[in-house]
RNA sequence: GCGCCUAUAGCUCAGUUGGAUAGAGCGUUCGCCUCCGGAGCGAAAGGCCGGAAGUUCGAGUCUUCUUAGGCGCGCCA
């Protein structure tokens, strides 16, 4: 593992700590115990590579002017054997420090040692994570809300693999309950309408032209068979006929979206194999149900919830907040997850509390239970607001998105931004402007690192010798943030695991797309002399490694030329 | 009514978890290819960070209140 800015930032802490130390012997300061400071970069590069408040959150310590502080904390740092060549006392007490050239070179080195590895932390060495995601009822086709969650969950998983987790993608399919039985009824309706066309449609069904199609090829293959059959076995027969080929599309839909799952996990097996019944019981031992109104509740309000909940309804069947438990108590219990995060639309949320809750019922620490919350995606059409539903068939489906933009502009889209914010998809302005998309900007400075070097290629200039060469005289302004934005992956990538938020990457990518293109607009690589040409070259190669496993990560292409 | 999310430039959004003079892209105006890819780079203009108090050396960031929008509060999932 290399992470040069982690350990330039420890660095800092160390020199500090000594300093103080060495301070306090002189009587330059008093004696104190150690205490917490923040290490960081400043905006303004005047300010340094790395700065330390140490001096201003002493000031009560102290008992000292921070200014003070500082100088005496400056007076005694020592910098040798140090990733740093300069430090000096700015503004109200800041401490700032300079990297050194030596260290900048250092780092180019270090990156192209790791090559595609680059950026793998041991954050979650060890852990067993679920990441679920999507999970779309198989009643249909995924639309666009999928789309995001998809992506979403997908990078998200990707970020947590390379942070050090062992991580497992699931789908949770819903095929069973009351949208399975509304299904049936819409099939149907659907399969009679052909035959007679008077047969009413019912008033919750799904008015998807796809349930229109799954009917028809039923009548294709049984005629009308089906149509003077019980209605039970009418439905039955539509359903499994209709919810195999649902969710293999569910499947076809997101491997085009680059998206494959370690498992689709039936919820009708957790009734098969009993788990729910098991779980039911647990609680009820527990003594946290009891019987209202012919229906089983759970004692919500004692876990943590706003009011109590139905586990089995009156007419005996469990509701989706029992399968729910269950699917849970398998998921940590009988599988051995060490933490699981669900990707969950924010019209969710309500649920987070009493899920938690039950899970600490059970005596899974719900602390290992993260949930995602994402806000929908508003459609824009025309200007307008697009109301989505999947029952009303107004829904743009992932397949149709797919059709229209590329699989890299949707995926790097979707995370753009964090998933509690609001976002809004204007598919007119994404299909017209495709080209706007950030990701070609950032594609766009793969290509021409790629474009670079084959052009020094092409002159026979050999870069065999890359990964040794001696870079510590990139010392351009445009070179040495270039350098520094590369060091920082390591921590971007942990503080994206953390905080399970995979635009952080994405935000990384584009930042680092703008440094190169600086660099490349001011530094020439090919004509310069040896000693300025292969140091450039090394760094072309770093950045294009550290692109490439960011869009690596992303899932999202790095084109040799576009 | 209660709960969750959001509010930063004309528009779309960043803001390194409390740091120094709040930044990009699009759009507007003006520059930059004899030279490794102009899908790029540079400059100008554009701001009461929704509003009001508070916490402290220091607040876009934290607390409380408030305003506006979105979403939820079912024996649906």
């Amino acid at each position: 593992m290399f992470d040069a800015f982690t350990q330039s930032k420890d660095a800092v802490r160390n020199i500090i700590n000594n300093a103080i130390q060495a301070a306090a012997e002189k009587g330059q300061l008093a004696q104190c115990e150690p205490f917490d400071f923040g290490v960081e970069i400043p905006a303004d590069s005047n300010h340094g590579d790395l700065s330390s408040n140490a001096a201003l959150v002493s000031a009560k310590v102290f008992r000292t002017a921070p200014a003070r502080i500082a100088a005496a904390i400056a007076d005694n740092i020592d910098l040798s054997g140090t990733p740093f060549s300069k430090c000096e006392i700015a503004g109200p007490g800041f401490i700032n420090f300079f990297y050194s050239n030596e260290y900048l070179g250092s780092v180019v080195n270090g990156v192209l040692r790791e090559g595609e590895n680059y950026g793998h932390t041991e954050l979650g060495k060890g852990k067993k994570m679920m990441v679920e995601f999507v999970s779309a009822n198989p009643t249909g086709p995924m639309h666009l809300g999928n789309a995001r969650g998809g992506a979403l969950g997908d990078c998200l998983a990707s970020v947590l693999s390379a942070a050090g987790y062992d991580v497992w993608r699931e789908f949770y399919v819903n095929d069973t309950g009351n949208q399975i039985n509304n299904f049936g009824l819409s099939l149907e309706a659907r399969y009679l309408e052909i035959f007679d066309p008077s047969v009413p449609f019912p008033d919750e069904g799904y008015h998807g032209e796809d349930i229109i199609e799954r009917a028809r090829q039923f009548a294709d293959i049984y005629g009308d068979t089906y149509v003077n059959k019980e209605p039970e076995e009418r439905q039955k027969a539509l359903i499994e006929f209709a919810l195999p080929k649902n969710i293999q599309g569910l499947k076809d839909d997101l491997l085009k979206y680059r998206i494959s799952y370690d498992e689709w996990f039936l919820e009708s097996s957790l009734y098969k194999d009993g788990t729910t019944d098991k779980v039911m019981g647990l609680l009820k031992d527990k003594g946290l149900t009891y019987e209202k109104e012919g229906a089983i509740w759970l004692k919500t309000t004692e876990l943590g919830g706003e009011k109590d909940d139905v586990l089995i309804r009156a007419n005996g069947f469990p509701t989706y907040f029992a399968s729910d438990i269950a699917y849970h108590y398998n998921k940590f219990v009988l599988r051995g997850f060490d933490r699981v995060i669900n990707i969950w639309g924010a019209d969710h949320h309500g649920h987070v509390a009493r899920l938690k809750g039950a899970m600490e019922s059970l005596g899974v620490s719900s602390s290992r239970l993260d949930i995602v919350l994402m806000q929908l995606v508003e459609l824009l059409q025309g200007g307008e607001k697009v109301r989505m539903s999947k029952r009303t068939g107004k829904a743009i489906t992932l397949s149709t998105l797919l059709d229209e933009i590329s699989v890299d502009a949707a995926r790097f889209f979707f995370n753009m931004r964090e998933p509690a914010t609001h976002m809004e998809f204007d598919l007119d302005l994404a299909t017209k402007n495709d080209s706007d998309n950030p990701v070609y900007y950032v594609q766009y400075a793969h290509a021409r690192i790629r474009s670079i070097l084959r052009s020094l290629e092409a002159s026979d200039i050999d870069l065999s010798g890359l990964t040794d060469t001696d870079c510590s005289n990139l010392t351009e302004p445009e070179e040495t943030s270039l350098i520094q934005f590369i060091s920082y992956l390591p921590s971007r990538i942990n503080t994206a695991a953390e905080s399970m938020d995979p635009s952080a990457i994405t935000k990384y990518a584009i930042d680092l797309a703008t440094l190169f293109h600086k660099f490349y607009s001011k530094c020439r690589v090919k004509g310069e002399p040896d000693e300025t040409m292969f140091p450039r070259a090394a760094l072309c190669m770093a950045t294009l490694q550290t692109l490439e496993n960011c869009l690596g990560i992303l899932k999202v292409t790095a084109p040799e030329s576009m």
